[in-house]
DNA sequence: CCGACGCGGGG
DNA sequence: GTGTACGCGTCGG
């Protein structure tokens, strides 16, 4: 019989001491199916050094794992050679073993280099068979009758990858557990969990949701359990019959799954969630944690998103809590309550009615969220991670692995079809970091200011890196290195005289697969221009995507220290041929239109022009690009976008009023990079006026207003005018009160907040939100709750807000307009931000104490910056004074 | 200014 | 399971 299906996972397990693969898929109907492949052996290669020893070593260490060695043709990974070279492939019984004996070689002073001795079994099978995850598969074979695995399996013979584009229809269950803690946050050893809420999509049964309680209490829309175990019993049970694909809910990585999987083992609860009668695992690595469930996937939006904020702009937030990303997603939060989640569970678990209700409807609503951001394709999209598997090969739940992972894997296709060995990973010292560093980008230098006369046009490379991937034919595969006969005529020598190959005499691996994913995108955009369909539409678009991600990540890959393929000097000579084509780009500009290049990175400039009008600046910035283009090979500069009015205040900082040419018209908006308006430790109020001063400034082009508007908030500030809202700052409780040794502003209004009222405190785990309020005692001892000051009419300190909040985020960007050029204020007299404070501080000691030029320890004479947060030394606990100037001893007494 | 260190999410 | 994050902010030197 036959079988198509998409690959979800895969695995092997040993029977009578032979591998086993085992390929989990789903069927176009939605079927769960299984399919066996005998037969398949581990592998990998070695150029020896002493031949003959290493099979008689192999022979006589390992006579019970040995299958055979045999010496094979193959190209050798790093630096060009002309010819195939000699290597030994060895071929053994059992995949756990494999490690070992690579190592035992290593040190056996037998071997000159191994080779593709670390590879997963799987991927080596689904790699060596053209097998791809998430791609779909054909098979053929007879079905077996097994116990082991929990779907319809077949044994079989031929396997072989088919393509398809639509995807299988995969199920989802999304869960999410609370727990009774005892203190701090909860502990698998002895907290029990005692309630699992559940969402399905599709829905199972006619259910959307469940939840089931470790409580035999009747509640409408719940399944009441005698206790913690019986309801875990359900739970897995719950799983195994609705068989979902994938398994989500918020952080359930890091913490329901591998709680689940404690409160199972306490219970002697066999762990067998996924398709096979395999048992499940958490395993914990660093301070992440992954959990296997074979046959199924393990997706964590909370990873995703983690992982997405790294390179996309719109998944930044300031924090990755489940409410805030939902809200930032689904525009939907999560369901608030009054007081600690710790009196909330308390009280809920205590009580038979509404109080449980609401707890119940708070958690249903939280594995709800998760499910929700996994498949509405708003902004996490799916479809996005099943092509980028598809693409490099690694099943759904390893892409979170790594670029370096999707890279090698990719690579290893094309390089089995060349013929070309894949390195180990790097081992050893030499992943220590001890390495040297290369020289990077270029950064052009900032003409610093407010540029606002004369659009300022973008211009960038399309995909640079990847562009002189192919353009010089870099890799490691066609290195020249020093006493080769190969003539220079043959090569492209880099700037830092690294040679490579000329692509006419052979193509290296890395321009190859660079070529293949620059023409598959531009494949993909021209299909979509002609697709009707909706679902298949978003499926090419996330292709296209994938795409473009394995293409400009691939010099990043180079560069990484831990790749297989990372060499220093092929790293280097891109970034060496990336600065020199910057800089002959910006002479070219500054020569032949006379403008002035005032800033660039990387792979971008930007040029001021005197030009006022939108159409006519963008004709020049696509003059510009086309003059360029035509003056470098195989790199195109194309005109991105203008900004009418640019701030750059330092390299990585700047903001601008951005205009790009949309359909019908200019699509403007402000785009900021380096000037953060968002960041953990400011206040709403910060963010805000920061955000609203660079409008001001770019959009009116109002140097004074925007300036007045900043000493207007400075002045409500001391009028006690600003919302409280805007002035809590954030901080979470890492870990038991008792283990900080340090003088912190929340943790000493926790215990503050403990001598008040042991109810309602926040513990371990819990966020607590403070405003500094004015006094005479230290900083951190002035922290209070918000709300307490709302209570007793508690003054704010302004001094703080004003010093520590307002001040170094405002100061930056007025500096950059030059306070003391005339045009700024009327009069032309110099006026510095210190002297509004000034205005509104008016105690002498104040005055002086905001503008002093430092602190100094009167004990041991440590220097700061800012006052410490403590008001003494955190070195010697001595007491501190300011200095004005660079000479301390003018210091006062505070 | 630089490297070590530690945190995030979750109840 | 032939594997083992990562980027950012703080602190101490």
């Amino acid at each position: 019989m036959e079988l198509k299906f998409q690959l979800i996972d895969c695995d092997y397990t040993m029977v009578n001491d032979l591998p086993v693969v085992r390929l989990f898929g789903k069927t176009e109907d939605g079927r769960s199916v299984c399919a066996f492949r005998e037969g398949f052996l581990p592998y990998f290669y070695v150029l020896p050094k002493k031949r003959d020893e290493i099979v008689e070593f192999l022979k006589n260490k390992y006579p019970q794992l040995l299958v055979k060695v045999e010496e094979v043709e193959r190209y050798l990974p790093i630096g060009f050679s002309e010819k195939k070279t000699k290597v030994l492939k060895i071929v053994l019984k059992s995949p756990p073993h494999v490690a070992d004996i690579r190592e035992e070689l290593r040190s056996s002073g037998l071997i000159e280099e191994i080779y593709e001795a670390d590879i997963l079994f799987k991927y080596r099978f689904m790699v060596d068979f053209g097998l791809y995850g998430m791609k779909w598969v054909r098979v053929s074979g007879n079905p077996v009758k097994t116990i082991t695995v929990k779907c319809p399996a077949i044994r079989c013979e031929a396997v072989r990858s088919i393509d398809i584009i639509e995807n299988a229809p995969l199920k989802y269950l999304s869960f999410d557990i609370e727990c009774l803690p005892s203190e701090g946050m909860p502990d698998s050893k002895k907290d029990q969990i005692i309630l699992i809420s559940l969402s399905f999509e599709p829905a199972f049964n006619g259910m959307k949701d469940m939840v089931i309680l470790a409580k035999n209490v009747s509640i409408l829309g719940s399944i009441p359990c005698s206790d913690e175990k019986e309801m875990l019993e359900k739970f897995k049970e719950t799983i195994n019959k609705y068989d979902p694909d994938v398994l989500t809910g918020y952080n359930i990585e890091g913490f329901d799954l591998p709680y689940i999987f404690d409160r199972m083992d306490a219970h002697g609860i066999k762990k067998d969630l996924g398709r096979a009668d395999k048992i499940c695992f958490s395993q914990k690595f660093g301070s992440a944690q992954r959990s296997a469930i074979v046959g199924r996937v393990v997706i964590d939006p909370f990873y995703i998103i983690k992982y997405l904020s790294v390179y996309d702009q719109p998944h930044k937030f300031r924090r990755y809590d489940l409410s805030t990303v939902a809200e930032k997603i689904l525009g939907e939060r999560k369901i608030e309550f009054e007081g600690s989640i710790r009196t909330f569970t308390e009280e809920a678990w205590n009580s038979h009615g509404e109080k449980l209700k609401q707890f119940i409807e708070y958690s249903r609503k939280d594995s709800d969220l998760a499910l929700k951001l996994i498949t509405t394709h708003r902004l996490v999209d799916m479809n996005k991670f099943i092509e980028m598997a598809k693409l490099s090969g690694l099943l759904l739940q390893d892409l979170m692995a790594g670029q370096a992972a999707r890279h090698e894997n990719a690579l290893l296709y094309e390089l089995i079809k060349k013929d070309v060995l894949l390195p180990c990973k790097p081992h050893g010292k030499v992943f220590s970091g001890s390495e040297k560093k290369f020289e990077g980008a270029i950064v052009l230098e900032p003409a610093v200011g407010l540029h606002k006369d004369g659009a300022i046009l973008i211009l960038d490379f399309k995909s640079m890196y990847p562009s002189m991937i192919m353009q010089y034919n870099i890799c490691p595969t066609v290195l020249v290195r020093e006493g080769t006969k190969i003539d220079d005529k043959e090569c492209n020598i880099s700037p830092t005289g690294t040679k490579f190959l000329k692509k006419s005499v052979r193509e290296g691996i890395f321009p190859y697969v660079a070529r293949y994913y620059f023409d598959s995108r531009s494949e993909v955009r021209a299909q979509m221009k002609k697709e009707q369909d909706e679902s298949k539409l978003k499926i090419l678009d996330a292709k296209q995507y994938a795409l473009k991600g394995m293409l400009v990540s691939l010099w990043g890959y180079i560069g990484f220290v831990g790749a297989r393929f990372h060499v220093q000097e092929v790293a280097a000579s891109i970034t060496a041929w990336g600065r020199e084509n910057i800089t002959k780009t910006k002479k070219l500009i500054e020569e032949n239109f006379g403008y002035k290049v005032i800033y660039g990175d990387t792979d971008s400039v930007f040029v001021k022009t005197d030009i006022n009008d939108l159409e006519k600046a963008a004709e020049k910035g696509k003059e510009i690009a086309k003059f360029v283009t035509g003056r470098l090979d195989g790199l195109e500069l194309t005109f991105e976008k203008l900004f009418k009015t640019f701030l750059i205040l330092s390299k990585k900082r700047y903001a601008g009023w951005s205009f790009e040419k949309v359909n019908n018209g200019w699509k403007d908006e402000l785009s900021m990079k380096g000037i953060e308006t968002i960041r953990r430790d400011w206040c709403d109020l910060t963010s805000k006026t920061l955000f609203s001063v660079l409008n001001i400034l770019l959009k009116e082009q109002d140097t004074k207003k925007a300036f007045n508007y900043a000493k207007d908030i400075l002045a409500k500030l001391e009028k006690n005018q600003i919302p409280i809202e805007d002035l809590v700052v954030t901080k979470s409780i890492s870990k038991s009160l008792k283990e900080y040794k340090g003088i912190q502003p929340h943790i000493e209004l926790v215990k503050k907040m403990r001598q008040r009222s042991p109810v309602g405190v926040p513990g371990v785990g819990d966020r607590v939100g403070f405003v500094i309020v004015r006094g005479l005692q230290l900083m951190s001892d002035r922290a209070e709750d918000p709300e307490y000051v709302k209570q007793h009419g508690l003054k704010i300190d302004s001094r703080y807000y004003i010093e520590s909040q307002l001040l170094p985020p405002l100061e930056r960007v007025f500096e950059a307009i030059g306070i003391g050029k005339s045009e700024l204020i009327g009069a032309g007299r110099q006026l510095l931000l210190a002297d509004i404070i000034k205005n509104g501080l008016k105690k002498p000691k104040e005055e002086a104490l905001m503008q002093a030029d430092g602190f100094v320890c009167v004990k041991c004479n440590k220097t700061y910056r800012r006052m410490p947060l403590i008001g003494k030394c955190s070195d010697c606990n001595g007491e501190v004074t300011f200095y004005l100037g660079e000479n301390r001893s003018r210091s006062l007494n505070v």
